[in-house]
DNA sequence: GCGATCAGGT
DNA sequence: CACACCTGATCGC
């Protein structure tokens, strides 16, 4: 549960994610996604009656966000005064004091967060410097460095200050398996019960939250069969989430929910209410999602366990574990952390010694010892550096160092702005302004970069293997090698060989599921223990593929492709895939490029009440007109369930193209009993039996 | 009748 | 062990 209280000390003047006490007089609110702990005082009368008398005030949020939001009559009051920006697009905005009449200019650009749809992260850039909020967010590790906007000239931009989602900021929540393993788990654990025959039939014991979707969609996706939910409205314009769920009740897979839903399934009852097709009696297992996580030395994990004669729980998480967290901070090395969490049963203090090693206020007042086993060193770069590499570099996605393509260089600290959105969609205008680069200290910037290193983390990473081998018997686990030189995340997202993928189709995963197959499918792994909460998962309006690679332009499917080789986490939502589709179906690449063009389908004149520009590219190399997207990338629509899984976790014990593979029938055969709850042997060796 | 808060549940 | 709710009871306006 949040704790932040709505304000950063940099911009005091809006607020986020909170609209009662204080927060009542901002000139702008800004809401990351649709949780009700982000809501807070959000349909209050005071906050009501503000709005009636500040008319420049408004709440900006993503357009999903804000398509959930107002799907809801309660929050109808706010139809016109919501602005919604796109993802990854510096936006201007003017916060106006009605009563001085006091002006400061902020830019503001989301950033897909994982964490379910809709979900964004704030990063502010103003006189008071740029400071990163991240609401709540789910990001596998190394996808801060994928983020095209959260660096410039190649490098992760200067941010004063980050507030952190630090929900699972705790050694406790060392890891939790990444949600291409989550998926491909349930996925198969579905399968295999559904394929029985038309009266087995599973129940998605979910919570009424935003964040499942991603987990429909690709079942719905990969079985082809929709998911059974009581409502559906709220995606009417996100065909892409539309198209996998069904309010017709004679479908397999249900996600309905019911107050005496538990005690419906006693009695072989849906939460919706059915008990038999045709007459026939219905054979249901429910599958509740939970958080389930690990230590730092755990080796393997199941990401299905069986909680009872036809319940399970399934590993699902919406938040980022301890180390998902160290990484994606680590990574953007703010000046200062602060956390929006405090996990119960520990303390602000010391939530606060864990972020603050990964700060430079930290760092620089501490005696500089890296052990090789650093990340990222210290290294100074200079400005002029920076731009040369920005013309000299090649396109072409190079790990950690994001370059941003296509883009001229106009003067290292003006911009031209265009300004478009407005609140109402269809009118827009433009203009032009200048912007002045954030970080004047700049010019000598203590940054880091990657080294080629060998840290704690790979070092487990490299040992896994070996040891889940033992353990596993005939699963082999082909070695990830991680070439030391290799940036990290790619060893957590790539595969050796992509091509395979494809052929496996109907493979079961191994992974996550191969693990249960083994000995201890129940239980836990031999290593530390293993945790299970029962959170949700989650997903955002995020991206997928990683890097540069864009999304693609069939606005319809986007989502989901479980693990494509990129391997990066599946989550499919992707910006493109979530946009509501109320403005028009441009096809989202398209969209993107449109967005800086004058062309767009907005037209109009500005309200000088609203101001909101959008700025081209903010940081160092300015970018011109259209440049700012990225590159376009065709998504890969195959869903392997597979890969992902077993490339990017420290738990996957799968198997690789290369290595021993666990067969077909075999992991069929195990995921039936898993599903049937009929005894398995457990034995070590040999699994097969 | 409404909201805010708390307890309890999933 | 957490999360993001929901329900119901109580209190105050």
């Amino acid at each position: 549960m949040s704790s932040f209280e709505g304000q950063m000390a940099e911009y005091p003047t809006i607020s986020i994610d909170r609209f009662d006490r204080e927060n009542l007089k901002a000139r702008a609110y800004f809401l990351s996604h649709c949780h009700k702990d982000h809501m807070k005082g959000l349909r209050a009368p005071t906050l009501k009656r503000r709005l009636e008398c500040s008319l420049k005030v408004y709440l900006y949020c993503s357009p999903v966000t804000k398509e959930l939001l107002l799907t809801s009559p309660k929050y109808k009051f706010w139809e016109k005064r919501i602005i919604s920006i796109e993802i990854e697009t510096p936006t201007q905005i003017s916060l106006v004091d009605e009563a001085s009449g006091e002006k400061e200019e902020i830019v503001v650009t989301l950033l897909p967060a994982g964490h379910c749809p809709g979900s964004v992260m704030f990063l502010f850039q103003g006189n008071n410097g740029t400071v990163l909020y991240t609401g709540d967010f789910r990001l596998a590790k190394g996808e801060a460095a994928r983020m095209e906007l959260l660096h410039s000239g190649g490098r992760v931009k200067d941010i004063q200050s980050v507030y952190l989602d630090t929900t699972f900021c705790d050694p406790r929540f060392y890891q939790i398996p990444s949600r291409g393993e989550c998926l491909s788990g349930i996925l198969e654990l579905v399968r295999s019960w559904i394929t029985r025959s038309p009266y087995h039939v599973v129940w998605l014991n979910c919570k009424a939250a935003y964040g499942y979707e991603y987990l429909f969609t690709n079942l719905s996706e990969e079985l082809g069969v929709q998911i059974h939910v009581d409502k559906l409205d709220m995606f009417r314009n996100m065909p892409d989430i539309l198209h996998h769920l069904t309010t017709d009740r004679s479908t397999q897979i249900h996600a309905c929910r019911h107050p005496k839903a538990e005690e419906y399934f006693q009695w072989n009852k849906l939460p919706c209410g059915i008990t038999s097709k045709t007459g026939i009696p219905l054979h249901i297992v429910s599958i509740k999602p939970s958080t389930m996580w690990f230590g730092e030395r755990t080796r393997k994990t199941n990401v299905i366990v069986r909680t009872g004669e036809s319940s399970y729980r399934a590993c699902f998480s919406f938040h980022s574990s301890y180390s998902e967290i160290k990484d994606f901070l680590s990574y953007i090395c703010p000046v200062n952390a602060y956390p929006n969490v405090i996990p119960l049963g520990t303390t602000k203090d010391k939530v606060i010694e864990i972020l603050q090693p990964l700060c430079r206020s930290f760092q620089s007042t501490e005696p500089k010892y890296k052990p090789l086993g650093k990340l990222k060193r210290a290294r100074t770069i200079h400005v002029d550096s920076e731009e040369e590499d920005e013309l000299f570099d090649d396109p072409l996605p190079v790990p950690l160092r994001h370059k941003v393509p296509y883009q001229l260089i106009l003067h290292p600290e003006v911009f031209s702005m265009t300004t478009i959105s407005q609140n109402q969609p269809e009118k827009l205008r433009q203009s032009t302004g200048c912007f002045k680069t954030e970080s004047t200290q700049n010019s000598l910037l203590t940054n880091f970069i990657d080294c080629e290193e060998s840290n704690s983390e790979s070092e487990e990473e490299l040992e896994i293997p070996s040891s889940v081998q033992e353990d596993l018997g005939p699963v082999t686990l082909p070695q990830q090698k991680v070439d030391v030189d290799v940036p990290q995340w790619e060893v957590f997202f790539k595969r050796k060989d992509d091509t395979t993928d494809e052929g496996l189709e109907n493979f079961p995963s191994s992974t996550e599921t191969g693990g249960s197959q083994s000995p201890k499918l129940f239980s836990d792994s031999d290593g530390e223990s293993t945790h299970i909460s029962s959170q949700n998962s989650s997903q955002s309006t995020h991206i997928t593929e990683q890097g540069s690679q864009g999304w693609d332009s069939q606005s319809d499917t986007v989502l989901l492709s479980s693990q494509e080789k990129n391997g990066g986490d599946i989550t499919s939502l992707n910006k493109g895939a979530y946009r509501p589709k109320t403005k028009e179906s441009i096809p989202t690449s398209q969209m993107e490029q449109n967005v800086l063009c004058p062309k767009d389908t907005y037209s109009d004149l500005k309200s000088r009440d609203s101001e909101i520009t959008t700025v081209p590219n903010i940081g160092e190399p300015t970018t011109l007109s259209c440049g700012k997207h990225i590159p376009e990338k065709n998504r890969s629509l195959n869903f392997s369930t597979h890969s992902d899984s077993q490339s990017s976790s420290d738990f996957e014990i799968p198997s690789t193209p290369e290595a021993e593979l666990p067969k077909r029938e075999h992991l069929q055969y195990l995921y039936e009993k898993l599903a049937t709850g009929e005894n398995i042997i457990v034995e070590r060796k040999n699994v097969h039996s």
